[in-house]
DNA sequence: ATTTGCTCTGGAGTCAGCTCCAGGGGGCAT
DNA sequence: ATGCCCCCTGGAGCTGACTCCAGAGCAAAT
């Protein structure tokens, strides 16, 4: 196999995938949905992904993280679409999730305390087994 | 309608589902796939929701807002269901939930900062495009 | 006595987000 | 030229977690 550019800098799907963690069929299915562009395709009809398809992707793994949920997404695609004009737009829709994301933040720690509550009442338990009375 | 003690002590499923914020039909499903112990009914076969199962679904509860899936709350149940002699394991499950828990939050926190790297580049934008040479 | 409002059961439907599959290449190693 | 491995498309299937519905009961209000 000769080795050229594209080989270097356009990974194929399977590549992709093993470099980001996402399946060959969910990046496919992105690309269907239209969170990613129509990635262009080599010779033979496969997929190679240019550095802003992957900037691109980056961005939305991390919405998908931070538990974006993929309507929202979209939308964020179609101000893309809507050119320059958009980018308050998509500052704002960005600035919005990072609230939200902040405030899930803290409710899980707030969660947590309940947990940890019973966590403690185990222990305490798992203590009075083995030292059941030494006063008895 | 006469007031007596099970009326403030045993709520029924529409005051427990305003008391929690689940739906009545989610909390009948709860029963069903057994994480809520079968609820007594009173004369009239409707749910009467004791303390100690208003404590199972406030844990239940929060369970599920950090994150843990069904099928590990099937487990602590089925736990709960083997007796006393299973307390180390639930000990063990909640503490690895809550470890869980805790490094979901760093990512959630790492995940933003790809996030805040976007927004301020779109901030960049926006001062540009207020104040597009100051030196033209 | 009829309407209103909550509840019941059991089963079906929904939605998000993937995941799998059939049927068909291309390219390279043996 | 025969595997083998990865890739293609389009559509179907799956899982988790609810959510809705039909058909019925009881009880307080009008």
């Amino acid at each position: 196999m000769k080795i050229d550019a594209s080989m270097i800098d356009r990974p194929t799907i399977g590549q992709v995938s093993d470099l980001v963690g996402l399946s060959p069929d969910t990046l496919r299915w992105y690309e269907r949905i239209g969170l990613l562009e129509t990635i262009p395709r080599d010779a033979a009809r496969q997929r190679r992904y240019r550095a802003l398809d992957l900037d691109r992707l980056e961005l939305l793994i991390k919405m998908r993280a931070t538990g974006m949920p993929l309507t929202e997404m979209h939308e964020y695609v179609a101000l893309i679409h809507g050119g320059p004009g958009t980018r308050p737009d998509r500052l704002a829709l960005l600035e919005s999730h990072r609230r939200r994301t902040l405030d899930r933040i803290a409710a899980l720690q707030q969660d947590l305390v309940v947990i940890d509550r019973k966590i403690d009442r185990y222990r305490n338990f798992l203590e009075d087994d083995n030292a059941p009375s030494h006063a008895g």
